[in-house]
DNA sequence: GTCTATAAATGGATAGAC
DNA sequence: GTCTATCCATTTATAGAC
């Protein structure tokens, strides 16, 4: 499946994400990633010495990840909306796969147990999406490509809250649920105009 | 804080509810009950000889718990958006305080690693939740309380994924994240209307 | 950087006395 | 219904050899 390329670092970072967004934090062991990987957990702990320190890695890459996907999805060439699905229905639902939620969300559910240290990076990284969503709102108001109501901000959080609310309700039900979300977010984000074809029906 | 007034099972379920949903199934343990409750872990295994039955007990309770807030909400007397307000922002915020998300959502997020019966009542009680809002959305539309666009089961699953994505947030962010998502809400489901004094400007 | 070995603590669970 | 005592597996973590 990976084609060993990585060092060592990267390949545990790699596979404890995916884990972190199937299991949570707390639900996964240096004892997986020791199986998983083929080498001993003294080995895991040579390269992350406490679980923090992996969390924190964790927080790192997570942070990375989104700053090269705003940055992709800045550089579409088309409209908000055209960068906001990318966003979302590529580059997000890509590392989530069929099985996983969003990385952040799982950090969020976990938040009671975690350390400090993660939750200070968890709460930027939540800001982060969150303005960039904005961001794109505003743009897509701007141009008249959006209808909706309301403000940018608040819009923003309805964004966000929809979007990972659908990743993980689509890893219990199924597709279709994140289907019927995403083209209610579509409608929701068009306000008064038609879904596809665009042509307003002002009354 | 508690009046000791419920037998044993009743106040381990009570408990761990509380620890369900401030840090999730996997992430409390008998001893953290016996603790709390100071009495032995023996005896919480008395109650609930293996984890699951404690965890498809606290499923039963949750179901419990649905079925009355919604029976109360569905004999508020007022329009369909008093009957939501009421399970939203009465209901399910209280039993949510402000440390603690809503327990489905914790479930969902524990999915992974959750015995096989227990996510067999999660699926149910997530259906049952959303024909609920159907239910109340239809109410609305009908009435002509409520305008959005697109289908009613659509619709009820953006509600659904808004109000448990604002009790994660808000518990991260605080208050004022969630005040935004419902407002937002509000407006979302009242379409063209405007949003406090109902009075239509329609163009 | 990886291993063996091991420690110390915790978690789920049971047996049997009171 | 609650306790003491105990078991076994797992988890995080460290020391030290190769």
């Amino acid at each position: 499946m990976q084609v060993r390329m990585k060092n060592r670092k990267d390949q545990i970072i790699t596979l404890a994400l995916e884990l972190l967004q199937t299991r949570g934090f707390d639900s996964f062991s240096y004892q997986d990633l020791s199986r998983e990987l083929g080498i001993t957990k003294a080995s895991i702990h040579h390269h992350f010495p406490k679980k923090v320190d992996l969390g924190v890695a964790l927080c790192e890459s997570i942070k990375r990840w989104h700053d090269r996907e705003y940055a992709k999805a800045r550089a579409i060439d088309g409209g908000a909306l055209d960068k906001m699905n990318y966003y979302i229905n590529t580059a997000l639902r890509t590392v989530c796969g069929i099985d996983k939620i969003c990385p952040l969300s799982s950090l969020h559910a976990d938040m009671a147990t975690l350390p400090e240290e993660m939750i200070r990076v968890m709460k930027k990284l939540d800001v982060e999406e969150l303005e960039f969503m904005a961001e794109l709102l505003q743009e897509g108001r701007d141009s008249g490509e959006f209808n909706f109501k309301g403000s940018i901000e608040a819009q923003a959080v309805l964004c966000v809250m929809i979007y990972k609310g659908a990743l993980q309700y689509s890893r219990i039900h199924g597709d279709q649920i994140y289907i019927d979300a995403m083209q209610q977010l579509n409608i929701l984000l068009r306000g008064e105009q038609e879904a596809q074809g665009k042509s307003a029906r002002s009354a």
